[in-house]
RNA sequence: GGAGAGAUGGCAGAGUGGUCGAAUGCAUCGGUUUUGAAAACCGACGUAGGGGCAACCUUACCGGGGGUUCGAAUCCCUCUCUCUCCGCCA
């Protein structure tokens, strides 16, 4: 949600700076509007209820007089009458008020983040700005296989029994690939609390409609959750858990001095894809459930972009540490999510498919999410509250991230070579190969 | 799943229909006093919306929502959450 005041004086700039995405001049001019009908009518409510007030201090003190003046008490009768009328044009205008706030809540909760000045203005993702790339793309002797093939050819992940339970878009890691995925799981989480002063949480997956509003994937955006309701009450699966880590401090007032607030977490994140038939169908890329360690910021405002840059760099770290080859991209003013005022992506090479995908997104949301989350911090000991600026980013996607391994670490026979820093978690094991029918193992490759 | 109790300002805790936005205590901030500190004393001390250049005026808020009433922290309905006891459960 952005500041109200875009609605009375800046108009003209909410609407240039929306224009960057998608426009939404109509959008602006009904919100402009009802932000008006609004004021006017709290003016008048709110005189008729000063009325009121007034008056029944004067019926109370007229009834207290009542007993020995029965002419206080016809008064008071009078007045009572007069009120009831009064009473009656409140109830109306509240009424007329509450259908007004309503459509502005509704209208200024679908209106996204405006691009900060240094986000190139673009229509697509054709139009991002390559910022600088880790690596040389992993040059293959022979053919490369997909991580389809390898995973099957391995055993380790199997979408046939997946979608036999849950239907298409589930996979099943097993073995040595669950191995790995887990080993991916640890290794991010103990680089980014022990290296880069992450706070490790595991916070719940499944939250409430307030929380989802608070980061912004409602109510725009509902179509793309999954909803469920557990003891008749309303839940939704995260998509991300930017969503919990967020709202974590919803509706607090953060003491001063305690600012930054780094959180990591890792969660399996559902995700409806609609609206994405046809494309990735086959293989971990797209996925109704994935897994992600997730890492977010509140920070104090003029940090925030600072803090972006450290956070993109954090998450670079895992994929370097990894000797997997990728990118950056700043993403242009169209192809920005909802709630971001820049964003940065990083794409890892993919053999197999001959070019880089999106592994990670770090986002500046600045005070959007806080306000619509109420997170608010003390810029001084007893200073007034400020909204704090919120940050989200992957340190990584791990689903894609195993992906990467296996497609950049094959060999001619279908091998995978570990990296280096993944032995300790997998028992020191530098490869996976296939043994027998059935069978998977950590092995000498 | 069953039975019961509760939710009031930063905290504790009064208040059961009318000068209650809310006593009192603690905490916090300013001041007086003191060589300094403590103590004592005096004063200040919520949030949000609207109007006004401003001083200031006004509205709303006692867990959320709705209702009764001229008037609700107080009465009624409903939801959420917390606590206690019993049962079940990883």
């Amino acid at each position: 949600m952005l500041d109200s005041r875009y609605f009375q004086e800046g108009v003209e700039e909410l609407k240039m700076g929306l224009r960057k995405r998608s426009g939404g001049d109509e959008l602006v001019a009904q919100v402009a509007q009802l932000s008006q009908s609004r004021k006017e009518l709290i003016l008048a409510a709110d005189a008729l209820k000063a009325n009121r007030n007034a008056v029944s201090q004067e019926i109370a003190k007229l009834k207290a007089q009542a007993k020995s003046n029965p002419q206080a008490a016809q008064e008071a009768d009078q007045k009572v009458l007069a009120m009831r009328a009064v009473g009656e044009e409140i109830k109306a205008m509240d009424e007329k008020l509450r259908l007004v706030e309503e459509q502005y809540q509704a209208l200024t909760l679908r209106i996204p983040n405006l691009p900060h000045s240094s986000v190139p203005v673009g229509k697509s993702s054709d139009e991002n700005f390559e910022v600088r790339r880790w690596g040389k793309p992993t040059e293959l002797s022979f053919d490369p296989k997909s991580h389809v093939d390898l995973g099957e050819h391995l055993k380790i992940i199997d979408f046939e029994r997946a979608g036999k339970m849950s239907g298409a878009r589930f996979a099943l890691y097993r073995g040595a690939g669950a191995r790995l995925e887990r080993a991916l799981i640890q290794f991010m989480l103990d680089l980014h609390t022990s290296e880069h002063g992450y706070q490790e949480v595991i916070p719940p997956f499944m939250v409430s409609r307030d929380a989802m509003t608070g980061t912004g994937q409602l109510p725009k955006f509902e179509e793309d959750l999954f909803k469920t309701h557990v003891a008749d009450r309303e839940l939704f699966l995260i998509p991300t858990s930017e969503v919990p880590l967020t709202n974590m401090y919803r509706e607090e007032i953060i003491e001063a001095g305690a600012l930054p607030y780094y959180l990591t977490a890792y969660s399996p994140c559902f995700r409806s894809e609609a609206g994405s038939y046809g494309k990735d169908t086959r293989g971990l890329i797209r996925l109704h459930q994935f897994q992600k360690v997730e890492l977010v910021k509140i920070v104090e405002p003029d940090q925030s972009y600072e803090e972006l840059e450290k956070m993109v760099q954090n998450a670079e770290k895992v994929l370097q540490l990894l000797e997997l080859p990728y990118r950056v991209l700043l993403l242009c003013s169209g192809d920005m999510g909802f709630s971001a005022t820049k964003t940065y992506d990083l794409e890892v090479w993919l053999p197999s498919q001959n070019t880089y995908r999106e592994i990670s997104s770090c986002s500046n949301c600045e005070d959007f999410q806080a306000r619509r989350a109420q997170i608010r911090y003390r810029p001084e000991p007893q200073a007034k509250p400020k909204l704090a600026h919120t940050l989200n980013g992957s340190g990584l996607a791990v689903g894609r991230t195993f992906v990467a391994i296996l497609e950049n670490c094959q060999d001619q026979n279908g091998n995978i070579r570990i990296p280096r820093v993944l032995h300790r978690y997998l028992e020191g094991a530098p490869g996976f190969t296939r043994r027998g029918d059935d069978l998977y193992i950590l092995a000498q490759v």
